[in-house]
RNA sequence: CGGGGCGUAGCGCAGUCUGGUAGCGCGACGGUUUUGGGUACCGUAGGUCGCGAGUUCGAAUCCCGCCGCCCCGACCA
């Protein structure tokens, strides 16, 4: 597959004033084109998603494939295991790995793709490795024997030891040392976002913890430990943004160094009632933003001064949990709740590019090896995760970063011509915005389509009727609030578009 | 890996104890009706009862073996 330049970086043409909702479709894929019959146009100035309606790509309900569920299915146990099979966003083939259906399949994208942006933001340079590893890169690095049954051992034809790799920083390892000798091409951060295996003893919890799941982990090669904690922190302030941009809270807290070791490493955790670890954290350090800032990444002491902002306040794990500096915090910001691990950065020095080899010449001409680091970002864990802090009784509510669909079209009198063509209308309407709308042309009672709605989540909804446009208006709907009001098609295509200018 | 539970139609379940030609609700499909928060009625389709081997005239049901999935714990992004 020839490589083609990366289109949806932040200061590309796909950031004009226009949002292109379709712009996830853009970009080099790590598998097969998705659409192939219909290829993506959105390489330049043609913002294409008008187009596509014009060529009769309107995402129609009753053409599209999503099978909603209205019971709970009996396996599911939390709240987003259960969203997600009754959105009809995701189906197990077996414990702990899934199919993902349409709808699932765009929150992932989504995710991945706000991911990748703020990698390359920071500088880091995208690649992808293999799933599938040879043993003998483990040996070298006294893994092979060191992991347990989590790893997934796999025989080849030649009975060659490989394995379904559960991280990657044996290969990208051998990676730099077969390339990279001078410190003159350093510093250096390669990542990818790739399908991981883990053979876990109980998968649980959908792709909360799935044995299948898709992470960016990311790599840092560094001439000394000075530039790899900088790295450290440049990776810290990326996943600030990076998560604020999904909706989300994530806190950096310290955290133990786990089987990867080294000397510093933070995780970043999601508040919800149904996470894996117990936190104890100030409450101030929730109301803490990254917002628009503008960050130079490579300004040392201005990464570090942001990464100083949002990890002087109190925030650990129980593994690493203080009790005396925790009684210190004023009782009324003293919280204690529970979280989802949703990213990890670790540094760890010459831990692999030691014994394997991994050196570069510096200034003085001696050879030394890297100071590494790795940094990783559960891409499917997230949609798990994003879903547990943002639902109601009703379903799931997207926030707008990362919602499957920016809106949906709701028609009440399916067949009644002015219904009808008020939908077409706004459908084209949204497109001339960049905005890919849901259309719901069932012949469903209101009753049934609203509740769809609901549990799929959507953010905003449009809602055309005979009634209202006896008034000339529709209606337009907020899911988080719950709050409608009564416009015209018009002003309602304006702000929703005003709405995702915001998140484009 | 210890402990527990469950596999019957796409989904949720009854039937198993006490063996006798496989049921209910939802969903799907076709109609009638209805139409601003999962409308009502009529009809239709859909199941090797997880797999294998036994007992029996006869097994979803009893016996043996296996597989899969879920929950609690330990473990983990």
């Amino acid at each position: 597959m020839p490589r083609r330049a990366y289109r949806t970086a932040p200061n590309s043409r796909h950031s004009s004033s226009r949002i292109c909702w379709e712009r996830r479709w853009c970009r080099p894929t790590t598998g097969p084109e998705p659409r192939p019959t219909s290829p993506c146009q959105h390489d330049g100035q043609s913002i294409g998603t008008a187009q596509t309606a014009a060529r009769g790509h309107v995402m129609r309900l009753t053409r599209y494939f999503l099978p909603v569920l209205k019971e709970n299915p009996a396996e599911a146990q939390i709240v987003s295991h259960r969203y997600m099979l009754r959105a009809g966003m995701i189906k197990q083939q077996a414990a702990g790995i899934y199919s993902w259906l349409p709808l699932g399949f765009r929150v992932l994208r989504r995710i991945e793709e706000i991911v990748h942006q703020e990698q390359m933001r920071a500088g880091h340079i995208p690649i992808l490795m293999p799933t599938i590893q040879p043993a003998d890169l483990w040996q070298e690095s006294g893994r092979y024997n060191a992991y347990g049954p989590e790893m997934l051992r796999i025989r080849d034809r030649h009975d060659r030891d490989m394995l379904f790799g559960p991280t990657n920083e044996e290969m990208i390892t051998d990676i730099f040392r077969a390339h990279v000798e001078s410190y003159k091409s350093l510093p250096m951060t390669l990542y990818h976002i790739q399908w991981k295996f883990r053979d876990e003893v109980r998968p649980r919890f959908g792709v909360m913890r799935g044995r299948e799941f898709l992470m960016k982990d990311g790599y840092n090669f560094d001439v000394d430990k000075e530039a790899a904690l900088h790295a450290y922190n440049r990776h810290m302030v990326s996943y600030l943004r990076t998560y604020e941009r999904m909706g989300l809270t994530a806190i950096p807290m310290r955290a133990d160094s786990g089987p990867i070791g080294g000397d510093d490493t933070h995780e970043f955790l999601v508040l919800a009632s149904t996470g894996e670890s117990e936190v104890f954290f100030d409450s101030a350090v929730t109301e803490l933003k990254l917002g628009n800032r503008a960050v130079d990444y490579d300004n040392r002491e201005e990464v570090a001064a942001v990464c100083r902002e949002f990890t002087t306040l109190y925030a650990r794990t129980d593994e690493t949990h203080d009790a005396a500096l925790f009684d210190a915090i004023p009782e009324a910001r003293r919280k204690v709740a529970r979280g989802i691990e949703v990213g990890q950065i670790f540094y760890f020095g010459t831990k692999y590019s030691d014994p394997m080899g991994a050196v570069v010449v510096n200034e003085k001409g001696e050879r030394v090896p890297v100071h590494m680091g790795s940094h990783g970002i559960g891409v499917s864990r997230l949609l798990g995760a994003i879903i547990e802090a943002s639902h109601d009784d009703k379903g799931i509510i997207w926030p707008e970063g990362v919602t499957p669909f920016p809106v949906g079209i709701v028609n009440l009198k399916q067949g009644d011509s002015a219904a009808d063509a008020a939908c077409e209308g706004l459908y084209a309407a949204l497109a001339e915005q960049g905005l890919e709308a849901l259309y719901d042309d069932r012949e469903e009672r209101a009753g049934a389509k609203f509740a769809t709605m609901d549990l799929i989540g959507l953010p905003w909804r449009i809602t055309v009727g005979p009634r209202g446009l006896e008034k000339g208006v529709v209606e337009l709907t907020s899911r988080r609030t719950g709050e409608s009001e009564e416009m015209s098609p018009a002003a309602a295509v304006d702000r929703v578009a005003r709405v995702y200018r915001a998140h484009a």
